[in-house]
DNA sequence: TAGTGGTCTAGACCACACT
DNA sequence: GTGTGGTCTAGACCACTAA
């Protein structure tokens, strides 16, 4: 099949693909598999020519006719450079060149609202009380498990296409306008005004995992994308006391592509 | 082929399989692809009978028989089961029910050594004065370019069969002790005492990454493999100054399976 | 020497997104 | 309607590991 120069009929081919330039020879015998060497060598070429986010990427069709390999290598390649938040693949469109990491700032609903972020838009998915697990009590210090605690589940707008899936448990005695606000966020409300609360330190733990078929959907991921989870637990001291104690955890789900964490240590 | 209940000749086919137990249905109707199907039917089942660190897990060509699938949807099912740090690969071996997570503290070398971290075990693969290129002159707030800073690579032993890989950059004139002590462990000599340097605080950012060939082979690793990448810059006030500055610049590689990072946030 | 995971081929069908 | 990525089949060969 003739690659033309000229845009054909039906879809056109977006010539402006963007490693169809520069010689494209794998090494077959050597020790490093194909599909490594063939993301090795995207990878080269996308940042040699800086091509701006958002151009098209050549189609894996493509791409199996000018190396000469299958799909079976092809994909993995490709795998490699969405993991590594150079490439953005979109199903029936095509990949394109993936805009720079955003860095985003690890935290929970309570520093949120506490502190002026306006340009953070949330969305309440659902505020309640609960009892909590487990593995809420132990990070809240809660000894007695009947005691019911603010579980809100809510979507962080972060900038453009990206979100980050919130899951927010907190004391209700400590922080007893955290449900109020998510509730009105929910309804479209004024939000009361938060009480003062002397936040203190937090913990953060970051680990890799995938996404779930629910989490995916809320993201706009599909199950199975690679994720970052991070575990927050956010410490203050009451109004007039000595000692701080644990008023939030948080679970936090990013994107593994496209999002880099940053944090401040004390 | 029977599944034979005794070991057989050759290599016993060790029958303590993992998810040998249990219905094995996978619903070909559903919109969820197969191997997320069969990854969540896998990661349930190990939760369920929590087999210890290290049993055998069920090999592809027995789950190939036993969920009626081609190897096509093993592999991607078993990669988010390693992702997850749930199972561990080795080839030519096996899968093996892996080991919890351990917690990892991200650090530069500035900090590990002013400490008394025993428990750490450094290697020090290089250690020498280099000009900075223009990342690390720009964390370092160094001006002049031709002002030579410390650089030492590194591997750090964090338990077990776990190790990161560092890339630590340092002011010679506010670090002078780092250069001699990564080269007293070089040659195994006695390391000079670290002066006395206020760490004020640190900033740190992660992001998704893989391994590349060199950094896969120096923490056992494949080339490919998902890691997590943070980048780690410490404050310092010198002895009497007022203000603070940056005294170190550290890339640190992690595998992402195996590894769950840690922070204190101020 | 048999079994294992790692890699790769050469196909196929689907739902989706454009034109 | 055509091209796209997503999924899946049914094979194959390799290097490696352990009995």
């Amino acid at each position: 099949m003739a690659k033309p120069t000229q845009p054909v009929r039906g879809r056109p081919k977006q010539s402006s693909s963007v490693p169809l330039t520069g010689t494209s020879e794998l090494d077959r015998d050597s020790d490093v598999p194909l599909y490594f060497q063939l993301a090795a060598a995207l990878k080269a070429m996308l940042e040699v020519d800086e091509w701006e986010a958002g151009a098209r990427f050549a189609s894996e069709r493509e791409l199996e006719e000018q190396f000469n390999v299958s799909r079976a290598v092809i994909r993995p390649a490709l795998e490699l450079l969405v993991g590594d938040g150079a490439i953005v693949r979109v199903k029936g469109s095509g990949a394109f060149v993936a805009p720079p990491r955003r860095e985003v700032r690890v935290g929970g609903l309570v520093g949120l609202w506490s502190e002026q972020h306006g340009d953070r838009t949330v969305t309440v998915l659902s505020a309640r009380k609960r009892r909590p697990d487990r593995t809420v009590s132990h990070f809240l210090q809660i000894e007695d498990r009947r005691t019911p605690v603010a579980h809100v589940h809510a979507v962080v707008d972060i900038g453009k296409p990206s979100v980050i899936l919130v899951d927010s448990f907190s004391s209700v005695a400590l922080v007893p306008w955290l449900l109020p606000t998510a509730r009105a966020l929910e309804s479209a409300e004024k939000p009361p005004r938060p009480s003062g609360l002397g936040l203190t330190r937090a913990t953060v733990s970051i680990e890799h995992t995938f996404f779930g078929e629910w989490g995916s959907s809320q993201v706009g991921a599909s199950a199975g994308d690679p994720a970052l989870m991070g575990r927050f637990v956010q410490f203050a001291r009451a109004r007039g006391a000595r000692e701080e104690c644990p008023v939030e955890f948080a679970r936090l789900i990013y994107r593994a592509d496209g999002a880099q964490l940053a944090f401040e240590l004390s």
